[in-house]
Formats: structure tokens, C-alpha cells, sequence
DNA sequence: GACCGGCGCTACAGAAAATGTAGTAATACG
DNA sequence: CGTATTACTACATTTTCTGTAGCGCCGGTC
């Protein structure tokens, strides 16, 4: 049996997107370009996680065009990231409420 | 070194919220009680995923005070859990305009 | 031209997490 | 009693992640 794209099987936009954040640190390193682009080794040490899976992960948001490598100043997002972005700021303040709430 | 939540050692709320929501599978459980309650085994039919890591998930998503359980209906997301959701909808229709994009 | 430092990235062994399948325990109905 | 439905667990296998070391490239500097 085919296994195309990871935990999707219908391939409808919406079930690729959330698999795609869904995966480790994803969500993670598109918060941390947030402000300004970061050098391969600055996200690393940002998010402490191992090389290997932060090149993979760029890699995959590389793929979906949501993070481009800019040779002068490093990975930052695309258009197209800023724009996913831009729906998750309002996360920030809800995640202090959600602190307090639990 | 002491760990503490997975992959923030900070403690700052939003980035255990970015941690807990980019763990497999939780996103996506979110998603799928966006509209009404399901049973464990519909929602593990739903997403296609283990009953180990459902359960798993889920028990992440009640601690979290997003998720509960009624007896009668199954899984429903709590007001918390709604309030996120909502902070989601709109992904929704980012993601077609996304995939059309790459 | 040999030596640095910074860059993105890779190799690889061991640890951790997820899968797939089977099965348990509780409850309700007949 | 048997059967059905429920949430959930056990466990061996497979996949993924971690941690550490190091490669290859480039632009200085001596």
C-alpha cells in the first residue's frame, strides 16, 4: 500500500498542512523566524534540538515554500510563511491565558 | 539536566504550547472534534493512528484542559479547547490558498 | 599556499517514540 | 450465562530523534 504524504491518506490541503506542523519542531522553528532570519546554527542552539532533524525540517519547509535560505542572512520565511504566520500571532497571547487557565 | 516539558526548557506558555501542539497526531485531533464529540475508537478510525498514541495524545490534550471526556458523547474539545480552535478556522482556508501555491 | 573560523550540512550509534495487532477490563442487554 | 460495546493496555517491530563528531566549502590572513 502506497504511503504517500505522512499521517494523510485523502491528501486534502488542510490534512497535509497539519501533518506538516504537526511534526516535530516545525512549529517551533517557523516561531523562531518570526523576527528576523536566523543562521543554521543559531536555530539549532535556539531550539536545541539536533542537526539532523533541523536540516530535515527545513528541508520539508523548504518544500512547502514556507522558509527560503537567504546566503546574506540566513533562513527566514517566504511571502507564503509570513502569511501562515501572521494566523498563529494571536497564539501568544492565548497561551498566556491558557498558562493561567490550566 | 533536568528536563522538564519536551523541548522547552524555558517554561514560557507559548512555547509549551508550540511544543504540545507539535507533538504527532495533536493538531489533528483538534481538528477533527472541531465540530462534534467523537468516540475514542471514530476518532482513532478518523486520523488512522494506534490506540497507544491516541490514548497518549488525548491524555496530553485532557491534562492540558483542552479535551475532556463525556460518557455519553465521547471526546468534545472544552471551552479552552474551543478557543484554540477558533484560533485554527482559519487555516482552513490559508491551506487551500497554500497548496494551490506550491 | 597553508592555516584559520564560520558556514550549511552529514554520518552514525544509541535512545525514544510510533505502529500494528492482540487482548483486557468494565458495563449493559438479553 | 453469552454477546456487544466501550475505553484502554501490552508488546514486539519499525520509524524517528538525539548527541556527538566531523566533512566540504568559502573568504580572509599570514
Amino acid at each position: 500500500m502506497a504511503k504517500r504524504v505522512r499521517g494523510s491518506r485523502t491528501g486534502r490541503p488542510i490534512m497535509v498542512l497539519l501533518d506538516l506542523l504537526g511534526r516535530r519542531w516545525v512549529l517551533r522553528i517557523v516561531w523562531e523566524l518570526r523576527e528576523e532570519p536566523k543562521r543554521f546554527r543559531e536555530l539549532q542552539d535556539a531550539i536545541g534540538a539536533s542537526p539532523t532533524i533541523v536540516n530535515s525540517r527545513l528541508a520539508e519547509l523548504r518544500e512547502a515554500k514556507l522558509v527560503e535560505l537567504d546566503a546574506d542572512t540566513g533562513y527566514r520565511l517566504t511571502p507564503l510563511g509570513k502569511e501562515l504566520l501572521r494566523l498563529f500571532l494571536p497564539l501568544h497571547l492565548w497561551a498566556d491565558k491558557w498558562a493561567k487557565a490550566i
